[in-house]
RNA sequence: GGGCAGGUUCCAGAGUGGCCAAAUGGGGCGGACUGUAAAUCCGCUGUUUCGACUUCACAGGUUCGAAUCCUGUCCUGCCCA
């Protein structure tokens, strides 16, 4: 199955270029997705390029991994409703390497295979090029009225922030990118999310105008859940791609508590399960939801691609302490080294000892553990029943934690809500 | 540079001298139900030693008392040049 047609079944096509399925068919193709240095680590968002890539290179086709260096300095205003905070040089650098370390993992690099992936930074042209050069070179070929007429600026333009001249050349400057490396590198393909479609486009004009050549393009729609809130994001924040920002066992959660019919759009975009074992799948889970095969299929094909399979036992087994069978009692027998290791992922917090000796009430206790962030909101979460210790609710605030709250030794498992646990170690 | 309209708690957006820690909606968090879903319903949503304390762009001022009035500063939008 080409490129094209398999991705179509898979839902990641939006917006397609003519002759971008010719043009794959023809001939080993470079094309590249650009990613954005706002952060020093990939998230679940950056996920759906990654797999364009992936799926690239798998149908023979040479992925190129484009770190914005230049673009991450500007800013993409893109259907954003105001301008972004500017990272300064050392953070964008910083959040490069990053990056960039972590899609060595995810793209085979291998030089010595012909459609070995390759990344770039756009810092590395941008630099050398003047701010007169860029206007009379580049800016001569695109009109403003061309840009302005671009749905993903329009928020802005109609908006009441206003939009920034280094937030409207952005689109011109990822143009530019698209033509520097269809030149440098034959790249003839960008792909993206579909709120990218507005400056690949301005990319591909560029090419003709500026190349006198043609270049292809298409994106992936953008991930939607179901109740229309923003993918990629769970209780506690961003989930990230790497391990030390959010544990295997969170990242494995997350896919886990995918809604059902978000889970079946997922396990297509998100996983490289074939066309009938994802059928199969979903039939098999239609008969019985509730137990939410698609989504233990899901976060394990998921879980298993970023962290590893170790990373995934690890997230199972700590899971199925946490919600399976096992009750408190089980969590008691484990000695501390156990402890620490079942719960491997789910997020600690540090105690001095010394604090328990004398006994501290549970609010003061959770407020310098860190698991609330004011007395205040631990005393209301308490209040309403939202709080266990150990496995069992809080009925009161007036609870002295000392050494008799100890779990096992040296711990303590508080529970916020159904499925946020917080174990504090005493040190 | 000129004119006009603005800057309110996470966001949107009321409030125009005391009844304002500030309506309402959204979001977030928690509870019930359930499948660690969805939908629905309910509660919470500045801090607090619960006496208070710090908030309504910033700095001053008027007043017994200001988010609300005055002066200056900064920022934003719209229109004109």
């Amino acid at each position: 199955m080409n490129l094209i047609s398999e991705l179509r079944w898979r839902g990641m096509i939006q917006d397609i270029k003519p002759g971008t399925e010719e043009q794959l068919e023809k001939e080993m193709t470079t094309a590249y997705v650009g990613f954005d240095p706002t952060a020093d680590s990939l998230h679940v968002g950056n996920l759906v390029p990654i797999m364009l890539l992936k799926h690239l290179q798998r149908a023979g086709h040479k992925p190129l991994a484009l770190v914005g260096g230049a673009t991450g300095m500007v800013g993409d205003p893109s259907f954003k409703a105001e301008e972004r905070k500017m990272l300064d040089l050392d953070t964008l650098a910083h959040n490069l390497r990053s990056i960039q370390a972590q899609l060595e993992k995810y793209l085979d690099f291998d030089p010595s295979k012909p459609n070995s992936a390759e990344m770039v930074n756009n810092y590395d042209w941008f630099k050398n090029i003047t701010f007169l050069d860029f206007i009379r070179d580049v800016g001569k070929h695109i009109t403003v009225n061309y840009m302005m007429a671009k749905d993903s600026v329009k928020k802005r333009l109609d908006g009441d922030s206003g939009m920034s001249f280094t937030e409207f050349s952005y689109q011109m400057i990822q143009g530019y990118d698209f033509y520097h490396l269809y030149n440098q590198k034959n790249c003839k393909m960008q792909m993206g999310g579909s709120d990218q479609w507005g400056n690949i486009v301005t990319g591909t004009e560029l090419v003709r105008r500026l190349g006198g050549g043609e270049a292809y393009a298409f994106t992936c729609p953008l991930i939607k859940k179901k109740d229309g809130t923003k993918f990629g994001k769970s209780e506690s924040g961003n989930i990230w791609l790497d391990a030390n920002k959010t544990t295997p066992y969170q990242f494995y959660q997350f896919w886990l508590n995918a809604d059902d019919d978000d889970a079946e759009n997922y396990i297509r975009i998100f996983t490289f399960l074939e066309e009938a074992v994802i059928n199969s799948l979903i039939a098999e889970h239609r008969e019985d939801a509730g137990k939410r095969l698609l989504q233990k299929k899901l976060a394990q094909e998921v879980t298993t691609f970023i962290h590893g399979a170790e990373g995934y036992e690890k997230a199972i087994k700590t899971s199925e302490i946490l919600f399976g069978k096992a009750s408190i009692e089980t969590l008691r027998s484990f000695s501390e080294e156990e402890l620490i290791h079942v719960l491997t992922g789910v997020l600690q917090y540090e105690m001095p000892a010394a604090s328990l000796t004398e006994g501290k009430d549970v609010v003061t206790f959770l407020a310098e553990a860190g698991i609330f962030s004011s007395k205040g909101e631990a005393r209301k979460t308490i209040q309403g029943g939202g709080v266990s210790l150990n496995g069992s609710k809080l009925t009161g605030v007036d609870l002295i934690i000392d050494e008799s709250s100890l779990l096992n030794g040296k711990s303590i498992l508080f529970q916020k809500g159904k499925k946020n646990y917080y174990l504090v170690r005493m040190v």
